[in-house]
Parts: C-alpha cells; structure tokens; sequence
DNA sequence: GAAAGTTGCGCATTTACCTCA
DNA sequence: GGTGAGGTAAATGCGCAACTT
C-alpha cells in the first residue's frame, strides 16, 4: 500500500504499509487553501499592499514592511512551478518573477519556504508512520509472550510438532527457526525447551504484522 | 598547482505580519 | 474588541561548492 498526498508536490514520501489508511497522516489541505484567498473586505489591488518599489523602501530602514499575500493566481503558478521543479535556476526564477510581476528574490524565498514546507510535512508522516509500526510491534511482541507463557504452562513430557511436509510427529527439539525469514528447519541440536516451544509458535508468526516499507528501504536479503 | 578571496546558492532559524477561532 | 495560536513571507547567518585572482 503506498501513502500518497492528495497534492503530490507536498510530498515525495512513499510509505508502504499493510493495513493502514493513510487519511490521518494527511495534514488538511483546506487551510492552505484558505491562506491565500483574497481577505474579505479589501480589494485585490489594496491586498497586494507591497509592490516591488514598497519592498526596496522597506528594506533601507524605511516604513515598516507588510506582509505580502499572494494572490490565488500567483499561488497556483509557483505550485505549478515547484511541481516541474523544486529548484530554479536563474533564468527560471527570472522568467517566473516576470510573470509573477514579484521580485527574483521573492521567487527565491518562496521556493525556499516551499521546499522546507515539503520537509516539513515529509517528517511528520515519517513520524506518524514510525509510531504506527511501533504501536504494532509492542502489540506483536505482546502476543507472542502471551504465546510463550501458554507453551511453558502447558509444558509437559517432550513436544512435539507436526511436519509440514510429512505430516509425521516430529521431536520438537530437532526443530529451529531461522530468525531471518523465520521458517522451520529440522536439526539435530537439542536448543532446550523454551526454544522449541517458541518454534512451534511458527504457524502464529503467520500473521504476524508484515514489515512495513519505506522507498529506499531494502528487502532482506534471501535465506 | 596551491592558497586565499569572492560569489552564488540552499538551508536552518528567526522575525514580523496576518488571519481566524 | 482583545488575544493567542498557527500559517507564511521575509530576513539573517552559516556552510559549501565553484570560480577567480
């Protein structure tokens, strides 16, 4: 299962994880909608408060700089910018300042702002992620005690388990589990009586929580 | 070729402003 | 109407790489 934002240029993340939905990792977008709508009860022009000109008066000590809000139109052409391209280069960033009727400089901030806005949100799905798949290993971990417990309790004389290729009773004590792929494999060393129990819990691990993927992680390597 | 200085860029952090509950 | 929280544009400072002298 892959987690993907709704606005594919907030997030580069791709988490595959079994059994989870991936709504509650996603942060409301509506805000963000919201933050560059046109506020109410002034007009377009008074809104763009700071021109190129004010900006540079601003700079030199002058009267105190105001906050530009971007407009709706200027918005969706740096998102559609940022989506081709995280980065620009100067001709780029020249051309879309142009465009923008904004300064270079603005271009550059907004982009800057943009990308640490991507990272932002990339950390606090990883985070959500990390703690989901915490959540299932102390729930897996816990299972398997309880598993364990129940084998000790019921511990009498030697066990046995059934072969899944013969169908024959077989000594659990010749039994082992590879930790890495975690499949039963007949030996002839004696590992005592908590490790076998603990092999014989091998068709329960069948259901255990499957190991959740982010894009680069890799797949074990093959038993 | 090596070292020092310059420039441009990206990033992290901080500041200032704005909106909204 | 005042206020605090959250969002975001902009400023600042630092590190790094490429280039020049």
């Amino acid at each position: 299962m892959a987690v993907l934002p709704s606005n594919s240029s907030a997030l580069e993340l791709t988490i595959s994880m079994p059994g989870f939905s991936s709504s509650s990792a996603l942060p409301s977008s509506v805000r963000d909608l919201d933050i560059n709508q046109v506020p109410s009860g002034g007009a377009e022009d008074e809104w763009m408060t700071m021109n190129i000109d004010d900006e540079e008066e601003s700079s030199n000590g002058g009267p105190p700089r105001k906050k530009l809000r971007l407009t709706k139109e200027q918005s969706r052409l740096l998102e559609e910018s940022f989506r081709q391209n995280h980065t620009l280069n100067p001709k780029q960033k020249e051309a879309l300042a142009m465009q923008l009727k904004l300064r270079p400089r603005q271009v550059e901030v907004w982009f800057q702002n943009r990308r640490a806005r991507s990272k932002l949100k990339q950390t606090e799905m990883e985070c959500e992620y990390l703690k989901r798949w915490f959540g299932s290993l102390t729930e897996q971990n816990r299972r398997l005690q309880r598993e364990v417990e129940e084998l000790r309790a019921m511990k009498v004389g030697p066990p046995t388990v059934i072969s899944p290729h013969s169908c024959e009773s077989i000594p659990a004590s010749t039994l082992t589990m590879c930790p890495r792929c975690e499949r039963v494999t007949t030996t002839s060393h004696d590992k005592g009586p908590i490790k076998t129990a603990i092999t014989t819990t091998t068709t329960t691990l069948s259901t255990k929580v499957a190991t959740p993927t982010i894009q680069s992680r890799q797949s074990p390597a093959a038993c």
